[in-house]
DNA sequence: TCTGGGGTCCTAGGACCC
DNA sequence: TCTGGGGTCCTAGGACCC
């Protein structure tokens, strides 16, 4: 918590909606739902007409209609709302330099970076005010709400307390008496199962969080959840803005209309997102060692099943192999709802001779000599699963996984298109490498 | 009312290494 | 022959956010 209010934060009224209602004048003033329109679709933003009917965000779209049939149901252009968005955050860039955008349609600002005379609650409250009508201008008159305080915390509740198009400044020192009595689902953190965990021990507001000891905080929620609680109960919050984050991870999943069960079907969709996510990989620049498959079934339980490779990847191959393998382990006979196939554990882009440096270069075949040093090396070895072709009295199969001394190994033909898969220690002396994987 | 898509962070257990 | 503790990596699942 700072002394004085310099962290800014910012957030779009019903952005997507809004850009519509924008670029459409017909739907303006009208109720606008924007989401998923498939028969499983849930709604990403609803303008403030049609929340007077009681639809909101996170909604399944079937329930929206229902509530509000006359209103405009659009599946969205992101296109526009990003182009939307990068003029908001250029705007805010010539405030301050330390701008960290949370998502297309909100974002901290540190002011104490910001060309200002000094930070007391007339100055900042007079660049609120200023923000607000470039806001519109630059947005084609799109309205925001802007909240400003002596932290991101404070900030975050400033911005909410007056929506849509308000400005609200929490003066330094006010900010426990803000924050006592409100419910303790405004601290961001809070969903519904840690809501519940407190209300089982009757904490419904700030107030009463506030009370509770921090060990009893930990046991109820767990360490690092119980630890932040028990600070931001008391706007205890020193989270520096920082303006550039590097990803994660990178995902791309599908829900489909209707359950999935075919197996030759979900080994398509999976390699299809395969080649989505590498596409962004390389995009983006990046690679990544760990690739997760993630499996809704048709009961709604999720499954994710990852394996780790010993090197980054963008590869559209390897990426749907290992995939396609994940899928193999799972019991999909009672359909499938949803697919998908993320990476994580991400480098920054890898050269084209990344493997020049490695035992042996990828792609090309390893010879004798090479194959009886490996085999040697035992859990040394650094396994390629999708790059090293193993065969051995069962035939010819593909690496698929490695690790704590044993390679797994997948074998596939024509009659058995799901393979079989089988493990061997990484020294065992029948298996041979014999080729790189046939391109497709 | 049957529940999106893109992410982040945390937890807990097991393997492995020193 | 048995016992150990800490650190790191990996995996699966869950909560949460916009």
């Amino acid at each position: 918590m700072r002394a004085e209010p310099t962290i800014l934060h910012v957030d779009l009224d019903a952005f997507f909606a809004a850009v519509e209602q924008r670029d459409k004048p017909s739907l303006r003033g009208k109720p606008v739902v924007v989401g998923g329109v498939g028969g499983r679709g849930v709604v990403a933003t609803a303008s403030y007409e049609a929340r007077a009917f009681g639809v909101h965000s996170a909604m399944p779209t079937a329930e929206a209609r229902r509530r509000c049939p006359n209103a405009a149901f659009l599946a969205g252009r992101f296109g526009a709302y990003r182009e939307t968005s990068r003029a908001v955050m250029e705007l805010l860039r010539g405030i301050s330099p330390l701008v960290e955008p949370l998502s297309l349609d909100e974002a901290f600002v540190d002011l104490a970076a910001a060309d200002l005379p000094d930070h007391s609650v007339a100055t900042v409250s007079a660049l609120g005010r200023e923000l607000r009508v470039r806001m519109q201008e630059v947005t084609g008159g799109l309205t925001a709400s802007v909240g400003i305080g002596t932290s991101k915390f404070i900030a975050k509740i400033a911005s909410e307390l007056d929506k849509p198009d308000g400005l609200v400044v929490i003066a330094p020192g006010m900010e426990r008496d803000v924050l006592r009595p409100m419910q303790v689902t405004v601290i961001p953190g809070v969903g519904p199962a840690t809501a519940e965990h407190l209300r089982r021990i009757g904490v419904h507001t700030v107030a009463e969080l506030e009370e509770i000891s921090l060990e009893e905080l930990i046991r109820v929620v767990g360490k690092a959840h119980g630890r932040n609680l028990y600070e931001l109960a008391r706007a205890h919050d020193d989270r520096p803005v920082v303006p550039e984050r590097e990803a994660k991870s990178i995902s791309v999943e599908d829900t489909y209309d209707t359950d999935h069960v075919d197996r030759r079907l979900l080994v398509a969709l999976v390699d299809r997102q395969a080649s989505k996510v590498t596409d962004r990989l390389r995009k983006a620049r990046l690679s990544g060692r760990t690739v997760t498959l993630k499996v809704r079934l048709h009961d709604f339980s999720t499954h994710t099943r990852s394996a780790t490779l010993p090197g980054p990847t963008d590869d559209t191959r390897t990426v749907a192999r290992v995939a396609r393998t994940l899928l193999s382990e799972l019991d999909t006979s009672g359909g499938v709802r949803l697919l998908g196939v993320g990476v994580s554990a991400l480098a920054d882009w890898i050269q084209d001779d990344l493997f020049a440096d490695s035992e042996e270069p990828a792609g090309e075949p390893v010879d004798e000599e090479t194959t009886s040093t490996l085999a040697t090396l035992g859990r040394r070895r650094a396994w390629l699963p999708g790059l090293d072709v193993i065969h051995d009295e069962h035939g010819e199969g593909w690496v698929w996984g490695s690790g704590r001394g044993v390679v797994t190994v997948r074998f596939e033909t024509a009659a058995s298109p799901t393979g079989r898969v089988l493990s061997f220690a990484a020294d065992d002396p029948a298996l041979h490498v014999v080729a790189p994987p046939p391109e497709e």
